[in-house]
DNA sequence: AGCACGCCGACT
DNA sequence: GTCGGCGTGCTC
């Protein structure tokens, strides 16, 4: 009779049991938990002596599974100890729902094809794949594959797959869900005759499950996916590529939080094999390990194509002209109406949905807010009603004020994409306008009908959001003009300068392909700051130093450690004295600064009261034992909620 | 996470 | 008098 521990995909820790027979690591059982019986995962620990010997049941079955790598018990085991999770809510994300269940017809995963016919590569490009290659086998090892796009990034890392794939193991590629479009697997088909497994949020349960199968018996060998594709049960892996590496979408905003890149880097190293980070626009963080030496820098300099970046033109939209209306500025009115008599196409990036952001009382001067947030209520016109971005909440657009009842007196504030598209079509009415958001691009299919559309030139001007700067380009597209590059420079936010200059910098890389050089417009209140200096004089070495030199000089990541403590609650006042306490009882030492408690920007989301702690450490503190041996000394009220936030992003 | 236990409001 | 609301606490 031999005890062992059990860990269930619950947020909980390990648990003891007893068997008859003895159970290695890794082996799915099914054990008595609470009323019913629960399956586990023998784990890797040694079981807990201080539970009395009375307590502990006996296992009811092993199930006939393949048993879960050591790797993945170790990744799971590391992830939870940096973000100060309990290891079974980690478990369960590298778990499907019922994993001992079969489908009837599963899926079948075929071998790539990794002959390379006519792929035909310029020099540096030539170099970039020698380099990458000769790094496979050879342990771990992370690359930056830094270009733009169109400088053959993937091709080039395809070669590297092609190379990782003559060893046995596995190949993961993580790209931001947005990027994982049929485009980009229609070229991974190209090149390897087959289509790799696919993981994401949106594939069904009967995918999920037969490719989560095919992952743990070693049957996929080549996985591309989203940040939730890290925890699959690689038995082996051989190669790492995260994709546009410098997304934000990799930081995970909810469940457990932990930023997709970072542990990517954790998942190499413990599979001891080489890591390629891919982007155009590197973040800070991963610019910093190549200036240190720790990563190596692979550069792709120009353009596969031969275009260049765009001629880039700021419109001080300070200097408006007496009697000048609307959001798009004359001169790039002007430079449309050329496009529009050339034939060829333009795109108006605004990074805001809806008609317009604010809508208020002309007579009371109310300004229409969410019931559960405090947050303005967007307008969105098309759909004839307002929500808040944050909950979700919606109500019909009022015909008459809320608070003062007057009619007709409500109007919009602001341009959001809507209103950009009514402008537009105001302004070129003989023109083809079509609007792009992520409330138009239900699926995949949406995007690739206007892919075909741009390219047949069935459109002249498209107008949209965020959802445009990425995914596929548009080979006659010459003009891009950014109603409103400020925007997101507000807030106190540490990457959002960083966030800035990345999305500007892929937007305007829209315009021009195919050796026609385009023209980038941006509008800006501030044209002198930093960030629309270093955009149109395409310096980013400029941005970054300076970035770099600030995030130095406050003790920011990556140069000192951030913890953010987030304490929320329905009771307000219980809420925030919680957080006091906690901020009254943090360590004081010299090593640790704790910022707060301040309500969080949104003071209140879904009803909840939510105040903030920072705490900032230098780089070498050990943030994680401080934090557990702090937070275990303090007794929280069970209707308050407090949680952790290691490496915040958003800083609410 | 589930699931039960437990103590206060509107129903036959 | 009960049915059931979800706050609180436990699972080897």
């Amino acid at each position: 009779m031999q005890r062992l521990s059990v860990l269930f995909p619950a947020p909980l820790g390990c648990y003891d049991y007893k068997s008859e027979t003895p159970v290695c690591p890794g082996h799915f059982i099914k054990a008595p938990f609470g009323r019913k019986t629960a399956l586990g995962v023998v784990w890797n620990q040694a079981p807990d002596l201080s539970v009395p010997e009375s307590k502990i049941k006996n296992i009811s079955e092993t199930v006939a599974l393949n048993p879960l790598p050591p790797e993945t018990i170790r990744f799971v085991n590391w992830v939870a100890g940096y973000t100060l999770s309990p290891a079974g809510m980690v478990l369960k994300m590298a778990l499907i729902p019922e994993p001992e269940k079969t489908s009837k017809k599963p899926i079948t995963f075929q071998e790539p094809d990794i002959r390379a016919d006519s792929v035909s590569f310029s020099e540096a490009q030539a170099a970039a794949v020698q380099k990458l290659c000769a790094q496979i086998d050879g342990g771990f090892h992370v690359s930056l594959l830094d270009g733009v796009t169109g400088s053959g990034k993937t091709e080039v890392y395809f070669e590297a797959i092609a190379t990782a794939l003559k060893h046995p193991g596995q190949v993961l590629i993580l790209l931001p869900e947005i990027t994982l479009t049929s485009a980009w697997l229609n070229r991974f088909e190209k090149r390897f005759g087959v289509k790799p497994a696919v993981w994401h949020s949106a594939i069904t349960p009967k995918q999920r499950r037969d490719t989560w199968r095919a992952v743990l018996n070693g049957e996929a060998r080549v996985i591309v996916g989203a940040r939730s594709a890290l925890f699959l049960p690689y038995s082996k892996l051989n190669l790492i590529i995260v994709d546009e590496e410098h997304d934000a979408s990799y930081k995970q905003e909810d469940g457990i939080l932990y930023q997709a890149r970072d542990m990517a880097i954790v998942r190499a190293k413990l599979a001891d094999c080489p890591i390629i980070l891919a982007s155009a626009t590197p973040s800070v963080e991963t610019y910093c390990n190549v200036l240190n030496g720790k990563y190596d820098h692979i550069r792709l300099p120009e353009r596969f194509s031969g275009a260049e970046f765009p001629d880039i033109r700021i419109v001080d939209m300070r200097r408006k002209e007496k009697g000048e209306t609307g959001f798009v500025s004359p001169e790039l009115k002007k430079a449309i109406a050329e496009k529009l008599a050339e034939k060829e196409q333009s795109l108006l990036f605004i990074n805001r949905r809806g008609y317009a952001p604010l809508v208020l009382c002309r007579a009371c001067g109310e300004r229409l807010q969410c019931p559960y947030c405090s947050a303005w209520l967007v307008e969105h016109r098309q759909k004839g009603y307002l929500q808040c971005h944050h909950c979700g909440y919606t109500r019909r657009i009022p015909s008459e004020c809320p608070s003062c009842h007057e009619k007709d007196t409500l109007i919009s504030c602001g341009p959001g994409v809507e209103r950009i598209f009514e402008e537009i079509n105001h302004i070129f009415p003989n023109a083809r306008c079509e609007m792009v958001t992520s409330d138009t691009l239900a699926n995949p299919a949406v995007f690739t009908a206007l892919s075909e559309k741009m390219a047949k030139g069935e459109i002249d001007i498209l107008i949209g959001t965020q959802i445009l700067a990425k995914g596929h380009n548009f080979p006659n597209l010459t003009l891009v003009g950014v109603i409103d590059a400020d925007m997101g420079l507000a807030g106190g936010d540490l990457r959002a300068s960083e966030r800035t200059f990345q999305l500007l910098h892929q937007v305007m890389g829209r315009a021009g392909r195919d050796r026609k050089k385009g023209t980038a417009i941006l509008q800006s209140y501030s044209p002198e700051n930093l960030i629309i200096q270093a955009l149109k004089a395409n310096d980013r070495e400029h941005f970054m130093n300076e970035e770099i030199l600030s995030r130095r000089l406050l003790g920011m990541p990556p140069f000192g450690r951030l913890a953010a403590v987030i304490v929320s609650g329905r009771d307000q006042n219980l809420t925030y004295q919680t957080a006091a306490h906690l901020a009254k009882t943090a360590p004081f030492l010299k090593e640790v600064s704790v910022l707060g408690p301040a309500a969080a920007p949104l003071a209140v989301l879904r009803g909840k009261y939510r105040f903030r702690l920072l705490i900032k450490t230098t780089k070498e503190f050990k943030l994680q034992n401080m934090l557990k041996t702090w937070l275990g000394k303090i007794k929280i009220p069970a209707s308050v909620d407090v949680r952790l936030d290691i490496d915040p992003y958003s800083f609410f």
